[in-house]
DNA sequence: GCCTTGACGGTAA
DNA sequence: CTTACCGCCAAGG
């Protein structure tokens, strides 16, 4: 605990917060942009603890395959989905449609 | 202190 | 394309 575990999840909400408007990024490239590469659990870990922070757009990370898996954490069934539709991305059986085009990775796009 | 679970990822079959 | 198994790290029972 202390201040390390706390940094970590700064960290994940600071990464999430700087995703730009109609992208997405996935737990395993924030994960490996925080040096834990590997454990993107717990990536999506603190974003259950980030769940009632709502300056954290948790919306906008997904897995790898751009799969809303965490859509259910949301309450709504298309809360998440409503979200990434607003945003401009089309979602479609709960996946993000050209996910890679609208994929952004913190370790390249973000110094 | 051990066992299970989990918003994951990668590789194998 | 789907299913299965293992690896990572932390929390809860």
């Amino acid at each position: 605990m202390k201040e390390k575990e706390r940094n970590f999840f700064k960290d994940v909400y600071e990464v999430v917060k700087l995703i730009p408007k109609g992208r997405v990024t996935s737990y395993g490239a924030i994960a490996a942009y925080l040096g834990s590469k590997g454990s993107a659990r717990m990536v999506g870990w603190a974003l259950i603890a980030a769940h009632p922070i709502t300056d954290v757009p948790a919306y906008r990370v997904v897995n790898r395959n751009g799969l809303l898996t965490g859509k259910q954490h949301f309450g709504a069934p298309d809360a998440m989905k409503n979200y990434l539709e607003a945003e401009g991305l089309q979602v479609e059986n709960d996946r993000i449609v050209d996910f890679e085009k609208y994929f952004w990775d913190p370790a390249k796009e973000l110094i």
